[in-house]
DNA sequence: GTGGGAAATGTGTCCGCACACAGTTAAATT
DNA sequence: AATTTAACTGTGTGCGGACACATTTCCCAC
């Protein structure tokens, strides 16, 4: 029989030879104990192992928590799209506990910046953030900011390395491009020509893709051992010149693999693939944005990296819940795990749910 | 916002001018209620969306629950090590919230059968049951059995389709094997020659194992366009020839990939393939077992899917303590995504915990 | 030894729901 | 009309812990 005992306040309060509000201070460190008392209830607590009912202790609290979340714009990216629905997932989940997710969204400058929106955020006085910082030295300051309200917060998708978050969540980038390096590379055995492409507005300062950029790279040089060339291009699909570039990139004769390095830009690439001759250079992309799915069962991409966005989110959240709510310990950081995505396993992901 | 509403049985109460004794018999119906109160009752119900608060009702109830788990004696076959790990997870888990896991372990026939041991639980009286129920027939009289008691229970790994479940989690193994079909054509382009093992004491009569061979020759015969063999072969590890056929197979000139459909059996493949000159075929297996970790690291494994076993028993005992705790709804079926396990993201399937 | 104040301790209420039980009303029986 | 019976309804308690508040103890000053 595999069970938990059930230890409560009051046991221990009879062992130890005190009233239960003692126990309660004792638990809670909350002071006003006298040293003799503090001894007994310490002593039958070694001996015993309590673990406190979560429920009833939540249920005790009874507060009603505020959780902020801070992401970019999200009708601007089918990406962040989905990271929006997860957050309302999570809401939907943890209402029933009292808690209350409220989203917050911003762009990269201006009066919706990060920095902006997050002072606005922190007016309503929540009770812990959940942020997904992509822009660093905005980022540093709101992360400052709550350090010093002395406001939980998580962070995900891009970690702040320097700030101590509860939790962050998000992939081992440059084990991610690795990834994308070693399925580039399956089933070859001649000359390669790979391009890397890094596709957006702000992709110069985001260090992120760079890091996809260098696993990618190292994979081919520490494990590839016939011939091999990797250029690597930013790209901002708003120029006009953006199509004929990639155009230009399709011509080369000896042009092996595509590696996009952005979500929402795979899909992009593969239309222009589509409509070329050069159907048979493997394209590999992230995320299972919609387009991207599309092209993926049309065999115009070959891999999809899952960077699992709306999960990542929902379980942000759910780690301040379970933080705010019963006290429960979060990993400091939860890497998920770099889910491979085929023509062939495309739909047991799509089936499968969010847990 | 995205908030959730307080409303409690108090509040319904006063809205339909009832006592809370009246509206909570509305909500379980326990029946003695009046048609009026009942019109009164459902009609509020109707205009507000009532979302009882879960902690409150599971400490208000607060019973001690059971759960029986039945699988296969684990110490014969890491796979079912691997299962049994996570109903002890799982069994820390919801401990906290009064609910007792039992456990109990089966062999193929005898007095350790599913039938006797599943009896055995019964006796017991659990709440609710979870089996893996790898043995048709036997699995069968079981479910009738456990109809018949009324006893809710969850199935995972194998599903039996007849009986209904509350709940089924498991993998599309047809599917499966189309995946493995085409992670192992990804990149040839010559012709191929496979061999498809099913190797174990009791492979002849696991349809389930057919499954996977179907679905790879399907994959094979559908998108294939360059000449293929594929010759299946069942085996049982423990006979004194086994290892001499394997060598017979690897002499074929031109093979050029196995596919191994159980799970534990993968290492041992792999560890002929290791000693023989034929280290370039590709394998691909079942499953994150620690065997096939290290031949998957060594590159002599090029492939594996996992099947999370340990992830099928917790998320049955968590929809089985959701059943009964909470009175939550639980999928009817949760087909698992279909994780592609390579050298490259091994790595952070490890680190990744249980959700 | 009395009073004051802080420290220490105990008690009670509430959280929202489930469930038992007492209480009420109405119908049926004699 | 009185009494039983059943159908219905309301109230109260407990689940385990959090927290506020009341109470007690202790120590020191006067």
């Amino acid at each position: 029989m595999v069970s938990g005992n059930n230890i409560r306040i009051k046991d221990i309060a009879k062992l130890a030879g005190v009233s239960e509000g003692t126990v309660d201070r004792v638990l809670h460190n909350r002071g006003n104990v006298s040293s003799e008392a503090l001894k007994k209830v310490n002593s039958v607590l070694k001996k015993i192992h309590y673990k406190p009912n979560l429920i009833a202790r939540s249920l005790g609290r009874s507060k009603n928590f505020r959780i902020a979340v801070a992401i970019p714009e999200p009708n601007l990216d089918p990406y962040w799209q989905e990271v929006n629905s997860g957050i309302f997932q999570g809401a939907g989940e943890w209402a029933q506990y009292g808690i209350t997710i409220e989203p917050f969204y911003y762009l990269h400058d201006g009066s919706q910046s990060l920095e902006q929106i997050a002072s606005l955020a922190l007016k309503s006085k929540p009770d812990g953030m959940v942020i997904a910082p992509i822009f660093y030295t905005q980022s540093l300051h709101i992360v400052r900011k709550l350090q010093r309200h002395g406001i939980p917060y998580v962070l995900f998708n891009t970690n702040i390395p320097r700030s101590k978050p509860l939790s962050f969540i998000g992939q081992d980038l440059f084990q991610s491009g690795k990834l994308a390096g070693q399925l580039m590379s399956i089933g070859q055995v001649t000359a390669e020509d790979i391009v890397i492409l890094h596709i957006g507005e702000d992709v110069k300062d985001s260090i992120y893709l760079m890091e996809k950029e260098n696993g990618f790279r190292e994979f081919y040089e520490k494990n590839i051992l016939h011939p091999f060339t990797i250029t690597s291009l930013n790209l901002d699909a708003g120029e006009k010149s953006f199509e004929s570039k990639i155009e230009a990139i399709l011509e080369r004769k000896k042009l092996t693999g595509i590696f996009v390095s952005t979500s929402k830009a795979a899909s992009t690439i593969a239309a222009i693939v589509g409509k070329s001759s050069r159907k048979d250079i493997r394209l590999i992309g992230y995320d299972m944005l919609e387009e991207n799915l599309k092209n993926l069962k049309k065999g115009l991409i070959s891999f999809l990296i899952n960077q699992n966005p709306k999960r990542q989110v929902f379980l942000g959240i759910s780690h301040m819940a379970n933080h705010l709510l019963f006290k429960k310990e979060v990993p400091r950081t939860e890497l998920f795990p770099l889910e491979v995505i085929t023509q062939q396993n495309v739909d047991s992901y799509i089936g499968s749910g969010i847990h």
